[in-house]
DNA sequence: CGTTTGCTGCAACGATCATTCCACTATACG
DNA sequence: CGTATAGTGGAATGATCGTTGCAGCAAACG
């Protein structure tokens, strides 16, 4: 064995992460992420191999440290009737937030999916993941919501929400009223004719 | 008076714009607008003066070719209540046209919202128009289709049709299947209780 | 028909891109 | 303590970026 790292592998990605997510993959520049995370080129070729692979990295943190700890309640059991309402409020008031990241630039993925990388094939397919996944945790919030509605009808409304959450991400960097309005519409349809 | 053009500046506009359009500013270079225009640098300089300023061409060209002819029918009068349905339905086929641009490229603005480009505060605020537009168009099919109904729900439904089909264009390029399902959620909308 | 005007082609510009190479250094193990 | 191993730093790679300058040419007007 040689000499051990010096660094916290975790916090340069997550320094990378704050790049890609604010710039895009096309427009991040390699010197802008020795910038971001403190690391020589040689340090970050040696432990991520290429810029693409710092971006794969980068993605995968950004699952796990943002995405999924947001979806969370979602997707453990149980899941009570209030879980998906407070998932959106909590978005809401995060592209509220005028300083936050996600006010700033939206989501990642969804950044990513309108962009070169995603012809990508690996990138298309992560992305396409992201979303069944929100898919998928939003179903489990709706079904918990509407129990009593039947099958299709959930589906319907899992999916409605779905694609509202993307909608507001997407549009949140050019106009955040927008954004939350479409978050609003996602508490009409739960709060509808819930109880 | 000099020499005239040679060329059609409309037909390099469209030609830029579809470069544009799969491959978003930042990654779209110079020289690949060249041999999409057949035109020399020196001449898309003299012409446009910049490859922001052909961007802007672009975009202008974007709005009046492809945006609003589609919206057409949703902003002369007399609106028919099925007219709102149309446009989803033909948005809808659009994007099932596995070889039309709209279903490989999706929306050039909502592509550009998600990029470091609509940070430039003149284009930030020409795709928040653009949005402002849309919801117009589809607020006065709404209001053509529901005028039974009080003006915050005829609201709410624009609303949520709106980010429905923004949602549609910020999907279609990794999920073209997730996208057609936020297009079907609108129909699902404007049929759930019409006539 | 000459002159003026402006479009066009070619070449070069400096800047920046992602990547690699090599020398050096620090550490973990025998 | 010596040696193998691997992280680090700085410089240089060739390629490509957007932009500009200049020479030449084609056409519109007097």
């Amino acid at each position: 064995m040689g000499r051990a790292q010096t660094f916290e592998t975790a916090e340069v990605v997550r320094a990378a992460l704050g790049v890609f997510w604010r710039s895009g993959y096309e427009a991040t520049s390699v010197p802008a992420l020795e910038r971001a995370t403190g690391l020589n080129r040689s340090s970050l070729y040696h432990a991520f191999g290429s810029k693409r692979g710092l971006f794969d990295a980068a993605v995968q943190a950004y699952l796990d440290d943002v995405v999924r700890p947001r979806l969370r309640p979602l997707v453990v059991d149980p899941v009570g009737p209030d879980v998906v309402v407070d998932y959106v409020v909590g978005l809401r008031s995060a592209l509220l937030r005028a300083d936050s990241i996600q006010a700033d630039s939206g989501c990642l993925l969804v950044n990513t999916s309108g962009s070169p990388i995603s012809r990508d094939e690996t990138v298309r397919r992560t992305v396409a993941a992201y979303r069944a996944e929100l898919r998928s945790a939003l179903g489990r919030g709706v079904d918990a919501r509407f129990g009593d509605r039947d099958v299709a009808e959930r589906d319907r409304v899992a999916d409605l929400c779905t694609a509202l959450v993307v909608s507001a991400f997407a549009t949140v960097r050019v106009d955040p009223a927008g954004a939350v309005s479409a978050l609003d519409g996602v508490l009409g349809l739960l709060e509808a004719e819930s109880t």
